[in-house]
DNA sequence: GGACGTGGGAGACAGATGAGCAACAAGACC
DNA sequence: GGTCTTGTTGCTCATCTGTCTCCCACGTCC
């Protein structure tokens, strides 16, 4: 219905005035010498006429698109990536950019992931967040260096590329910290099989925790399953059934907290009368709505995200050197989330 | 470290035609006559220089972006938009399209909204698929009908636009008739208090299902509560301590089931032994991981992403017209994802 | 006759598009 | 056999998209 849009020179013949002198006035050209009438007139026509600019046009003459590229894994099967997107949208929006997003499989391979941030790349966007949908190492497509770009939730295998990535030790720290401070002394760990560096580094500060508040570490109880909610049930009751059982519970992750809660409840333990548990992700969905609340530590999607888009932007607009920021990948804190799990241990 | 970008005229020049056969030969411009050696060259030239074309210059000539801008509510909120995300998204890409995003509050004012649809335009993206985040009745920004345009999961206030949405009624009836054919004849509903469609056409369908089926729809217990867990749980309690307690129960999401376990478990009522129960989304984070697996209704929300998607770039590239499929929402099944939470009902 | 105040013109960005121009061959005609 | 016509093949030129930006022009006033 609505007719053919209206550009820049429809906007100057309506003022009266060149196409030039528009332009001045829409983009407040600093040496631009114009008359506060004509600004007035110009900026009246142009809001009468619902004039917007073409971007495109705007953006072949400038070389800036104003948009960030985001490829970003398993958009739909985890709520991590909603929260990377969610920061980066917002923090790129504050400052006048859209994102571009592009889906991958996590298992895409390396020229399915090039020819994606080659579209980006056609489409000129001005710098490219890549993201992971958990803490890993990767491989990077080549043609990523083109542009300013940010890693969020990985490091490269390479190095030498700005990243963001969560602090897994500080995390595993505050878990276990907080089942110590409750009075817990022997305290058990239900480990991920995966050999990502979140599997390796919660181990280690889980253990080094234990050893600094003067108790042994290395023999506390460590039982590994896939990150599962029926993985962290049977390492739960292998765990639970042993000799000395623990009074407190370290996850790898929530779903593994979520399957610990059958297995104590099949054993008659109540939690947190009988057993304190933590986990790790802070996964709203599982977390809040476990009976008892889930005290876990949230991943900071959000903040890596909105953190990537703000250095990428800064970058592009040459405010910060990327370079100097890759020398090592930037970790963000891993708060832990109190609710109703962790209870002082039966006397 | 990479040097300027290479456009069109460097292929000219390394082949040694003149643009415009470069032009020719990448496009397959059906009335260009070009020897096939000159075609191979071009290719081959393009190819070993790694040129891929400046989408914005041609995007500016031949007023097509190839770009489908998706507003969504609550990315990061609801797993829905990321079903919905990723629907479209390879719709998309399989058709050599694609999106931009714009995340927005579900509370976002109507100007923000058009704010927003305004910023997709001045990038003049193709088409516009608008998503929310559940099925309900939405106010549209008005400059949103100047490009084809698709509803995806809602429908307009004031009709005249095509939209596609779940089929309420029948994912309904195909949860409750679940309960029907395990043999149960006491069942009862725990709905949502939401004034949303899905509220009254779940109700409905199952007072309808259970008058049709000889039993009396409209004396079946039915219980409302905000549609979260602990809303599930209360409401659930009491149903199952209501005289005469259903054998089976029909909630209305997966959070209330999740809520309803907890209720039967306090209650000694084991499930689905003692208690049948059907939830709604599938949520997979819930509906998977709950002891026993949780029997769902899975909302279409990939399907809906990709039927908008097909049907917007249709219209796009003239292949149908898409205000004749305004008349009547499309409505995509529900189908009954089945699990464990069903069984026999004691005798 | 500079300085100042106001404003406009002509590319350029990167590629798409259709008319048009050489070059050559085959056939027609004298 | 040579010239003209007509057709075909192969490719290029000029122009267009909407906006920005460098540089220049025109008056006026000291």
């Amino acid at each position: 219905m609505s007719n053919k849009t209206i550009g820049i020179k429809d906007v100057a013949l309506a003022a009266g005035v060149s196409v030039t002198t528009v332009s001045h006035v829409l983009n407040d050209v600093a040496y631009a010498r114009i008359s506060p009438e004509t600004r007035d007139k110009v900026r009246t026509v142009a809001e009468q006429l619902g004039y917007g600019p073409n971007r495109l046009a705007q953006a072949l003459r400038t070389q800036r698109t104003g948009m960030l590229g985001l490829v970003s894994e398993e958009i739909a099967t985890t709520p991590h990536a909603g929260r990377i997107i969610l920061g980066a949208d917002e923090a790129a929006k504050a400052r006048g950019y859209n994102l571009m997003i592009i889906n991958t499989p996590g298992s895409a391979s390396l020229e399915s992931r090039q020819a994606d941030v080659q579209a980006l790349l056609e489409r000129r966007v001005d710098g490219i967040l890549y993201a992971t949908m958990y803490h890993r190492n990767v491989e990077l497509p080549a043609n990523l260096g083109s542009v300013p770009s940010v890693l969020v939730d990985s490091v490269a295998t390479g190095g030498n590329i700005t990243a963001v990535i969560p602090d897994e030790e500080g995390g595993a720290r505050a878990a276990v910290g907080a089942l110590l401070e409750a009075g817990h002394t022997r305290v058990g760990f239900i480990n991920n099989t995966d050999d990502v560096p979140a599997t390796h580094q919660r181990l280690d500060a889980f253990r080094s925790v234990l050893t600094e508040a003067g108790l042994d570490g290395d023999a506390a109880p460590v039982e590994s399953e896939v990150s599962e909610v029926h993985g962290g049930y049977e390492a739960a009751r292998r765990i639970l059934t042993g000799k000395n059982p623990p009074t407190g519970l370290f996850c790898y992750n929530d779903r593994m907290a979520m399957g610990a809660y059958r297995a104590a409840a099949e054993l008659g333990l109540r939690i947190p009368e009988d057993l304190s548990v933590v986990g790790f992700d802070d996964q709203e969905l599982i977390a809040a709505n476990l009976y008892p609340g889930l005290t876990t530590v949230a991943l900071p999607h959000y903040e890596m995200g909105a953190w990537a888009t703000e250095h990428l932007i800064d970058a592009i607009e040459g405010k910060t050197d990327l370079a100097l920021m890759a020398l090592h990948p930037t970790i963000l804190s891993c708060p832990l989330v109190i609710r109703d799990s962790i209870a002082a241990p039966r006397q």
